[in-house]
RNA sequence: GCCAGAGUAGCUCAGAGGUAGAGCACUUCCUUGGUAAGGAAGGGGUCGUGGGUUCAAUUCCCACCUCCGGCUCCA
């Protein structure tokens, strides 16, 4: 006999070699039908995997990661034998379980190609073999054995992955027709794969190498009951709807033309306005916080880039430098802020005792990004970075990057922003001739970041090979309305520019010491985070940062002169306020501003002109009522506090 | 940059080798109204751009531009 733990602690006793399906069976019927994978001493297995020694077990249901996890990734293999039947000889590279879903990257051989047309029959055939409830097996298998069987089915993708692998054996899962090189675990069978999508084709690099083939990803999703997956697709429906890009242009707030330029966007009136409240208010927490502003040129001699890496590192992929007619001197569009901060920072001798230094700008930065690369707002040419640099001494470093965990977290909840997450992102120690810098530098950074994110209690994810080349970073990520992640703010600790720069600050020993240097933003780019911000709130924006925060709506147009007089009244006490005077009845000028999203809808009729009032509607709820304007006034005022108090 | 798809009115979209359509928006008129669409009439399109095939191309073919979904990249 052997003890098996479950998670709320209790043990039972069963026979040596039971599997995980029956013991759920054994605790019920119905679980055994809505597991789909097992824990087992902390390792994921296949339900029916033998379990021979006293074990911990837990039992992974559809909302469990783990459960969707198998039960896609046994998705993927269930589309990988529909496709090899309907196209014979097509190559199979990965197909794994996503966050949402899964995908296989196959390459479909001779001139064949697949598109989103071809992906209704596969989706037909994928249900047919499903419905065969055909059980996964498991074997293992010496390297050679599955070196011949991929070799033998050409399947040179397979093959390449098992040259690599040194383990003694190797697991294949064979399913209906179909065996495939895979670690599992999987389902028992295809027969919980109810509901079945394939949702797009794109192309991949084989390995993610760009210097490799191309392959053809198929992406899917399936789930165990329709009902799931209709609703999937209705979610995927809404989010379309909240498309920054959408709404952006729904709303008026930015646009691109492709005779400025693709990745340039207009800001419209609007749009603006939005920017303007977010600098406003960004620009008053700074001030707090000791910042100082800066202003400097949107273009920069090259040297300054070479002095600073950037021209080596970015040079060749960057819009290319102009040049003055006579002397032929070369200057950059300004790719990033700090060379230009390091210059103010030189500009003048520093005492130790004027540390820290906080250096802040809305800079405008221009960078070259592939055309493909280019989406909406998230993804531009040029942008405003709100960016900021803190010149400061070594034993200043750690509260100075505490503080900015904290006003990046501050920012983000008066945001609403509470779904982010925080990535640690360090240097790949396999490949550090892609940054600059001594080794030793290199650690004391990371070990900065590290620290500080651990002072704060911040949970991180690490990430090797995604610091900047100069050195590493903290980003904050929040996810747009189809969960894409963006990087918002981030925090880099740099000791490497400072020494290109030669920059120095004068000690208490009244000897040179070298500044450490903290980069950081917080929106990041004003772009993406109004990007973010409009999925995130459908551009329903709180009262304080909307553009327009009321419109008025007389009942008929014998009350426009009333309603003129609460206008001017409202926007000279600096209440952004519009007026619908159409000829429209009362019901369509209401559903048109909510559709614009004003938060204040003001009507005025009869009633209103005699009592000198205003009838408030608040956008997405409804009438609130009547009062004086200029308890309107304050009501306005204190809302917009009660937002920013925090 | 690479793979795949798309581009028709301001917006959302239908259409077809033979004179270009709908809804919303817009203009004018009627209507003067009380909390999510009142009625009528009207204007508006080099069918992304340039080539080619054809008696005829917005439709078929080629190239380019832009956009969308991914991949690679992201200071």
């Amino acid at each position: 006999m052997i003890k098996i733990t479950f998670p709320d602690g209790s043990v039972r006793e069963y026979k040596e070699g039971i599997n995980s399906l029956e013991i759920a069976e054994q605790i019920s019927p119905r679980l055994a039908k809505e597991v789909y994978s097992a824990t087992v001493n902390n390792e994921t297995w296949d339900l029916t995997r033998p379990i021979s020694t006293d074990a911990t077990l837990k039992l992974n249901k559809w909302d469990d990661a783990e459960g969707k996890h198998a039960f896609w990734h046994s998705s993927a293999h269930l589309m990988a034998e529909a496709l090899e039947s309907l196209y014979p000889g097509m190559k199979f590279g990965i197909g794994p379980a996503i966050e949402n879903g899964f995908y296989y990257d196959v390459d479909p051989g001779d001139g064949r190609v697949i598109t989103e047309a071809d992906l209704q029959p596969i989706e037909d055939k994928m249900k047919e073999l499903a419905s065969k409830n055909l059980t996964f097996t498991r074997k293992d298998v010496s390297k050679n054995e599955a070196l011949t069987f991929f070799s033998k089915k050409g399947d040179e993708y397979k093959t390449e992955l098992i040259s690599e692998l040194t383990d003694g054996t190797i697991t294949l899962y064979t399913q209906g027709n179909f065996t495939d090189l895979c670690k599992g675990p999987h389902l028992p069978s295809t027969e919980p794969m109810k509901a079945i999508k394939l949702l797009s084709v794109a192309g991949a690099y084989w390995r993610g190498d760009e210097k490799h083939k191309m392959l053809t990803r198929i992406y899917g999703i399936t789930f165990p009951k329709q009902k799931l997956l209709d609703e999937y697709l209705v979610f995927l429906e809404e989010a379309k709807k909240r498309d920054h890009r959408r709404i952006g242009k729904e709303l008026e707030l930015f646009t691109f033309s492709p005779n400025v330029g693709m990745g340039l966007p207009l800001w419209m009136p609007k749009g603006s306005d939005l920017r303007q409240n977010l600098i406003n208010f960004l620009t008053g927490l700074l001030r707090k916080r000791g910042y100082k502003f800066v202003t400097t040129p949107h273009i920069g001699n090259v040297n300054l880039y070479k002095t600073s890496g950037h021209f080596e590192k970015y040079g060749a992929d960057s819009f290319q430098p102009i040049s003055t007619p006579q002397e032929g001197e070369q200057f950059m569009l300004k790719p990033m802020n700090c060379p230009h901060h390091c210059e103010i920072y030189n500009a003048t001798p520093h005492s130790y005792k004027e540390m820290p230094i906080r250096m802040a700008e809305f800079g405008t930065v221009y960078r070259y990004e592939q055309s493909g690369e280019l989406h909406g707002l998230t993804r531009v040419r040029s942008f405003t970075q709100d960016d900021a640099h803190i010149f400061c001494r070594q034993d200043q470093l750690s509260n100075e990057f505490k503080s900015i965990i904290d006003l990046i977290l501050y920012v983000f909840r008066i945001m609403n922003f509470n779904d982010f997450s925080a990535q640690i992102s360090l240097r790949d120690p396999n490949n550090k001739e892609k940054y600059i810098g001594s080794d030793e530098n290199w650690e004391r950074a990371e070990h900065d970041i590290i620290e500080a994110a651990a002072e704060k209690n911040l949970a991180t994810t690490v990430v090797l090979g995604e610091a900047a080349f100069y050195g590493p970073k903290l980003d904050f990520m929040v996810k747009d309305a189809i969960g894409r992640k963006w990087q918002l703010g981030t925090i880099q600790v740099d000791y490497n520019l400072p020494d290109r720069f030669d920059l120095n600050y004068n000690g208490s020993d009244n000897q040179k010491h070298r500044p450490v240097m903290l980069h950081r933003t917080i929106f990041g780019s004003l772009e993406r985070f109004i990007a973010v911000l409009i999925e995130n709130t459908s551009g329903k924006f709180p009262l304080w940062l909307a553009p327009e925060k009321a419109v008025i709506l007389p009942i008929s147009e014998k009350f426009n002169d009333y309603a003129r007089k609460v206008l001017e009244i409202l926007n000279n006490s600096d209440i952004c306020t519009l007026i619908d005077d159409r000829d429209e009845k009362i019901g369509k000028k209401i559903r048109d501003n909510e559709l614009k999203r004003i938060p204040y809808l003001l009507i005025i009729g009869e009633k209103e002109i005699e009592k000198g009032t205003i009838a408030v509607r608040k956008q997405g709820e409804g009438d609130k009522g009547s009062m004086k304007i200029e308890e309107f006034v304050s009501f306005i005022n204190s809302e917009i506090k009660k937002e920013l108090a925090f």
